[in-house]
DNA sequence: TTTAATTAATCAATCGTTTGATTAATTTTG
DNA sequence: CAAAATTAATCAAACGATTGATTAATTAAA
């Protein structure tokens, strides 16, 4: 019954329709339950397919935690990665134009962030975390890289700690993002509605953390020693 | 065998003691695997107690979860709060001290935070959600009651965003103890390494928020905008 | 018809919890 | 004080429920 009633869209939804819409559900009871407290039969309730059919295109539980994984990677270096090597720019313009990518990517993409930060919060190493941490690393260096650019060429104060820097930024971010009833409650609205986050959190915390690198980044006239 | 050695300090382990091993093994293996993930199997092997135990002491899974949650609330919040209602010191100065305080307990009961991190950030809301939400409010309440009283008294500037700016406070501190194999990686040495967190991270850590704060918030001489 | 997709039924393993029995410690009673 | 009664602490074993995974049978597609 409502199984058909789904199928309104292109009346022939095809294999690779089908798993992408196990996905989409999947990082999200991820989200909301963690890896461990998803079980597969409420994921394959919630898609409306049959239990063994996450196994059959997945594997296993992990296999459909992977697939969200690789799933989201694939375009998540590139954009970030040619703005830290658009030489026609200046530091400044790059860090500007890499908060403008990262929280508009970091917030559509908040189900799958959250579930992330999860799985990379326990502090026993596996084989999960090692991968998530290299994946992560990537997008901080990048970051690390325009600063140290700026810091060379004058352009940013001398005495900044860039690698606490890092922290600060996707910090901040993975606080209102990741602990969304506490956020809503600092800030007075659900974060985690998609209007709210589109027209309000998103401007927000990007004028934000433009003015708070600003301060601390850039020298404006003379000492703060 | 391994039982009897640790009789060693008193020769007579009461009660209390022992109910506080097991809460201390517990946070730990909570904070490694996340609550889902750690059974009580596991609690009781590492804590060296019959399985049982936890059922008699707490009642349940859920009752040791929040009875490490109450053992470290009940001294929460006096520090904090005991500074923000100092009136003898300026909003500066009550900065500086919150910073110094919380800094200082959150590095020391890390496993306690990461695994209180872990649960809040299920976006499911529950009673558990309800609960540690009111409690790290109260935190919050205190650092944004410094902040604005420093705006209205012009101390501070005043075109800032005091909301965000806890999300960045509390956030940068998640990011470098939650997610300790990308901050190991980004810093250089082993943030879990309780030698690293007192000699390097600590000071670091208090020097960079408040460089950051001061810079963001103070108003050195004149226009920012 | 042959292959791929999908299903219901079932698997062993593990989950959190409970049980009844046993031991150790404490209190009450004579 | 000594014996009896009571309480607290601890244990191995088992509970029903749920977990992720697999099977064999059935349906749909090529």
């Amino acid at each position: 019954m409502n199984q058909t009633m789904e199928k309104d869209k292109t009346e022939k939804a095809d294999k690779t329709d089908k798993k992408d819409h196990i996905l989409d559900v999947a990082e999200k009871v991820f989200a909301e339950l963690g890896y461990d407290g998803a079980s597969t039969r409420l994921i394959s309730g919630e898609a409306n397919v049959n239990m063994a059919m996450l196994n059959y295109y997945f594997g296993s539980k992990e296999g459909v935690f992977m697939a969200i994984f690789e799933r989201r990677i694939s375009s998540f270096q590139s954009i970030l990665l040619s703005i830290g090597n658009d030489d026609s720019i200046n530091a400044w313009e790059k860090l500007d134009r890499y908060i403008e990518s990262y929280v508009d990517r970091v917030v559509n993409n908040n189900c799958f962030h959250v579930m992330l930060h999860r799985e990379i919060s326990k502090s026993k190493k596996t084989e999960l975390t090692d991968q998530i941490a290299g994946i992560m690393m990537k997008n901080v260096s990048v970051f690390q890289a325009i600063i140290d650019t700026g810091i060379k060429s004058g352009e940013f104060k001398k005495d900044t700690d860039s690698q606490l820097l890092v922290a600060t930024i996707f910090g901040t971010k993975n606080y209102l993002v990741n602990t969304p009833h506490i956020s809503s409650l600092i800030i007075g609205y659900d974060v985690m509605d998609k209007e709210n986050q589109d027209k309000k959190l998103k401007p927000r915390l990007k004028t934000y953390l433009k003015s708070l690198l600003k301060a601390y980044l850039v020298n404006e006239n003379d000492n703060n020693k």
